[in-house]
DNA sequence: GCCGTTTTCGGCCCGACTGTTTTCAGTCG
């Protein structure tokens, strides 16, 4: 069973917790750096340690000699010596006891040496014997807000899907729509970078009476608590997300949406380049403090040359504006300084989907039905890609050979009255040693052929989605990884050697709009077009109404740094036709 | 511990809010 990269991540969030528990200085953030991007790296950093040791790993940003020995020694030995020397000292549940809203590394470590506090259960045990109050530094507030945060910390550490924090965020805004001092609201954070899962909602205000949006914001109907309120920024929970708001003025609403949409390790760059030119930026501006003795004597110090637009931020440094999906700190200010960032596709560009399902296995409408809503939605062409029976289908829902071939009757049939292209297609499985569960005789008939994984999805499935994408009837793979968000990583994949090959057999890889699925990730996307391979956005839908998850699925394919030119479903109907026959 | 068109040594993003304090530490984003 390999490392996964979630499990080395949190290895490096623990030791830089632990390292800040002992007022360590600095090393904490390049382990939190370190530890963010390996959990972000669309390939298994285990793997490149087995290839090729800590050179390998180092490929990984801000990992150096140090972290990139230890990801080595923990991919070889299962466990890293200092990291149990630190645990050793320090004997804690960190990961639980940080998840306590307002409980960071620093109190743990004060607890567990005043009181012995290693666990939740203890901490719980602590405040309710009034112990913790006693504490130096402590006090019956601090003891009270942990009470009330724990039971929260026990039963909800999962990031929420998009499909979730989206239309959470858009209530707030309708709620903020009859509000008359709220002026400009937007979503920022990783929302507004549309990362697959997002651990609260930010929202940020323009207002002149930022009293009065945050009065407002703390007696929304759905909020359920109030975790703080300040004079210009609050933050509530609700359905079991924290949504954070932030109140500025009109004027300064561009660098403050810079600042809060992130990412973190992206507006580090941002200052690094804004230092390089005697510059400082900051949520209220970007300012020139060439002439200036202290630069960190105020909010606003320097001349203050941009804070409008977040344009015109980034036009002060010398760069065009960054689109918030790039923002992740993966190359992104380099290309812009040099004049190519990617002319990304957007929602409109997309004219058609290849992966949609009927009744005839688990989709909830017919193929007539499914036709029409594509129709309706303006598209120019719809592949009807039923599950066939193999590895994977239970309780009967894939489709034989022969019931396939019945159903391309149909599907012929619909095509004929439709003013759409309709393809008649498949999804079938990829077995466990990359065979295709469907007959070639049948495979020659259908135009579009989508091939997924669905049974035995741990493991390393380079090798297995290579051979799948090579069969010459297959024209996609669908949702390669078979990851399932909060559920299952599903298969390892080396992403650059199944695209390589899936390039070269001119077999697209699919990005499942699925907002439980959004498969490929973004960063795997970036490296499949790295090495020329075609990527199709998919809704895998099963009613209609699917067909709008499409957004999920663009934005995720943007996060991969995709053109319309890479994007099979963005192209004409005649250039598809020919990509499927090749 | 990481990193380099100011550096292989000496810096490291930066500000709001809270609770505990008489000026600040910890947490969070």
């Amino acid at each position: 069973m390999s490392v996964r990269n979630e499990e080395l991540a949190a290895l490096f969030e623990e030791f830089a917790a632990l390292l800040e528990a002992q007022d360590v200085e600095y090393k904490p953030r390049a382990y939190r750096q370190a530890a963010e991007n390996i959990r972000s790296h669309p390939e298994p950093v285990a793997d490149l340690a087995r290839r090729g040791g800590t050179d390998a790993v180092k490929e990984v940003n801000r990992v150096g000699d140090a972290i990139a020995s230890k990801v080595v020694e923990y991919v070889e030995t299962g466990e890293i010596e200092e990291l149990e020397e630190l645990r050793a000292e320090l004997p804690v549940d960190m990961a639980a006891l940080t998840s306590v809203e307002g409980v960071g590394p620093k109190t743990v470590g004060t607890l567990y040496y005043e009181l012995g506090v290693r666990t939740l259960d203890d901490l719980e045990a602590a405040a309710r014997a009034e112990e913790i109050r006693e504490v130096p530094g402590f006090g019956a507030k601090t003891e009270e807000n942990i009470l009330a945060n724990l039971d929260f910390a026990r039963q909800s550490n999962e990031r929420q899907l998009l499909s979730r924090a989206r239309p959470l965020a858009d209530e707030i805004q309708r709620h903020f729509a009859d509000v008359a001092a709220v002026g400009r609201s937007e979503v920022a954070g990783s929302l507004r970078r549309w990362k697959p899962t997002i651990g609260d909602v930010d929202l940020l205000v323009a207002s002149d009476d930022p009293e009065a949006v945050v009065e407002a914001f703390t007696g929304w109907e759905d909020a359920d608590a109030v975790i703080e309120a300040g004079p210009t920024k609050a933050s509530v929970r609700s359905a079991g997300i924290r949504v954070d708001l932030r109140v500025v003025a009109p004027e300064e609403f561009g660098a403050a949406l810079q600042h809060f949409t992130g990412s973190r390790d992206h507006n580090i760059s941002v200052r690094d380049r804004a230092i390089e030119r005697g510059l400082k930026v900051n949520e209220y501006g970007v300012f020139d403090v060439s002439d200036v003795d202290d630069p960190d004597a105020g909010q606003r110090v320097g001349e203050r040359l941009a804070c409008e637009t977040e344009a015109d931020v980034y036009a002060a440094i010398d760069l065009p504006l960054v689109p918030p999906e790039l923002r992740e700190d993966r190359g992104e200010v380099e290309a812009a300084a040099e004049d190519r960032l990617p002319d990304l596709i957007e929602e409109s560009d997309v004219r058609g989907d290849l992966h949609v399902h009927t009744t005839w296995s688990d989709g909830r409408y017919s193929v007539r039905e499914m036709v029409e809503a594509a129709e309706e939605r303006g598209y120019d062409y719809v592949n009807v890609s039923d599950h066939a029976t193999g590895p994977g289908m239970v309780g009967g829902v894939g489709l034989s050979d022969d019931e396939l071939e019945e159903q391309l009757a149909e599907v012929r049939e619909v095509g004929d009255d439709a003013d759409i292209e309709v393809f008649a297609g498949v999804e079938a499985n990829v077995g466990e040693d990359g065979s295709v569960s469907v007959g070639d005789a049948l495979l020659e008939q259908l135009d579009c052929v989508v091939a997924s994984p669905h049974s035995a999805l741990d493991g390393d499935g380079t090798e297995r989605l290579v051979r799948a994408a090579e069969h010459p009837e297959v024209d996609v793979i669908g949702h390669p990884t078979g990851r399932m968000l909060n559920q299952r990583s599903g298969l390892d994949i080396d992403v650059s050697t199944v695209a390589t090959a899936a390039a070269e057999a001119n077999t697209a890889l699919e990005i499942n709009a699925s907002p439980s699925r959004l498969d490929l990730s973004g960063g795997a996307v970036k490296l499949a077009i790295e090495q020329g391979a075609t990527v199709v956005v998919d809704t895998d839908a099963h009613s209609p109404s699917n067909f709008d998850l499409i957004r999920y699925g663009v934005h995720t394919a943007r996060r991969g740094w995709a053109e319309v030119g890479d994007v099979l479903n963005a192209w004409e109907t005649d250039d598809v036709r020919a990509f499927l026959e090749r």
